[in-house]
DNA sequence: GCCGATTTGTCCGTATGTATC
DNA sequence: CGATACATACGGACAAATCGG
């Protein structure tokens, strides 16, 4: 099923522009032209190129036009910057994932557990430790918080395979935006334990927490991701506003 | 002189959501509403509250409004996310900022330059060291590549206070978007001689490496920013397209 | 379960402003 | 100065989701 017409343009122009259909610095065609191309109305186009902007692939330029700044990334390991599962990564970067979960309990807040994931205290939810392997290589243990009410019959067995997918195609659940902080901590007894992280070498880990709202605004996740330091990238592209 | 209406519409709405005037989860009032209060065409409002969306502030449901997702974050420590200069983010969290030249040289990139900052190959550029202090702690060190050409008349004196007002007061350049990578490193000698971190305490530094463009769409610098993991903090929020 | 009211989502056409060439 | 190209803003039409009676 088609979605929407600017949300089609943007893909179009994306894949064109990753493929070099127009060089670095290069300018796209007008706006008159694509719309043109398109078929379609001034408003819908810009909204295309609006979330090309964003992602940092063209810039948009008042009276020149709209340069072409893409360059592929080197991508030598994981990536983020997108609310992506690990295994679609994986995928994405034609690597062979998998996941083991390490523990798999239900359990009640107490007030710090409250206040570190931002869930109401006293919440009931499913705690879960999972560690994701790439290419055999332990790279990331997650400490996930599901808050039950929300996320009803989890079982070890779903998180073994995508919680995602028992998310969306199971339960119907519309992921809508994640609110992400990155930071770096001392390796812990666990980590060490998991990443096989080597304390001569790193002492440190990379940590993203994140806080998960499905389309009905509530907030049914909170993540601790720790990743191993040497494989570890995050992406952005911030816009002057 | 006022910018856009739609801007404007944005910044009030931020300003009342992060004041409280809603409290969590509250919906806010309809578009038609707000349209009443602002005196604008239904676009202008969308665009403001779409801005407020990708900003993590409020989540919007079809049918249902608009909710207040935000939530005032700790804030302890040094904080990125948009586009910000290291003093304007001081004053913001009330702190004192302080920057030291360390080092202002001029160079023509090598190939290994070339390919790390992005910039073509015998490019000239000034290379600058400098470290930032908050309160009187150094926290950060910046390697700093600026394009000759692009930033011509740059000094040490300038570099001492601030190049980015050099950049938009005196050039009158504009800043548009900066591409940035997030990893973690191993502290290097002159992390540890400039930032005073103690080897037996982190061995990594977490490092931006940006790549900045103005409004001609050139790339006019580069910089890798070196922080002290435990003053380390990066905000996102990503949106599900 | 249906229907209508409410509310957000998408799309179009047009007018005007501003920066560049 | 005129032509080109992007930026802002308005108004209208229809679709889709939600909610209450």
């Amino acid at each position: 099923m088609p979605k929407s017409i600017y949300e089609d343009i943007y893909k179009d122009l994306k894949q064109k522009i990753e493929n070099n259909t127009f060089a670095y610095q290069e300018l796209l065609p007008p706006e008159n032209s694509l719309i043109q191309t398109y078929g379609c109305s001034r408003n819908t186009l810009r909204r295309a190129v609006g979330l090309l902007v964003n992602d940092g692939y063209v810039q948009t330029m008042q009276g020149k036009g709209v340069r072409n700044i893409y360059q592929p990334c080197e991508q030598t390991a994981f990536t983020i910057g997108e609310i992506e599962t690990f295994t679609e990564s994986a995928v994405r970067n034609g690597q062979q994932a998998f996941t083991r979960v390490a523990l798999f309990t239900e359990l009640q807040l107490n007030k710090k557990q409250a206040a570190m994931t931002g869930f109401p205290e006293n919440a009931e939810v499913y705690y879960i430790q999972r560690i994701h392997y790439l290419d055999d290589v332990p790279l990331i243990i997650n400490h996930n918080y599901f808050l039950k009410e929300a996320v009803p019959g989890l079982t070890k067995e779903i998180a073994e395979h995508s919680i995602y997918q028992y998310l969306e195609n199971t339960l119907h659940m519309t992921i809508v935006n994640s609110k992400r902080i990155m930071t770096v901590e001392k390796v812990t007894e666990i980590d060490e334990k998991y990443l096989a992280l080597n304390i001569k070498d790193y002492n440190c880990v990379a940590v993203v927490s994140s806080q998960t709202y499905n389309s009905d605004g509530v907030m049914f996740e909170y993540t601790q991701s720790r990743h191993r330091p040497d494989h570890f990238r995050f992406y952005d592209n911030a816009v002057r506003k």
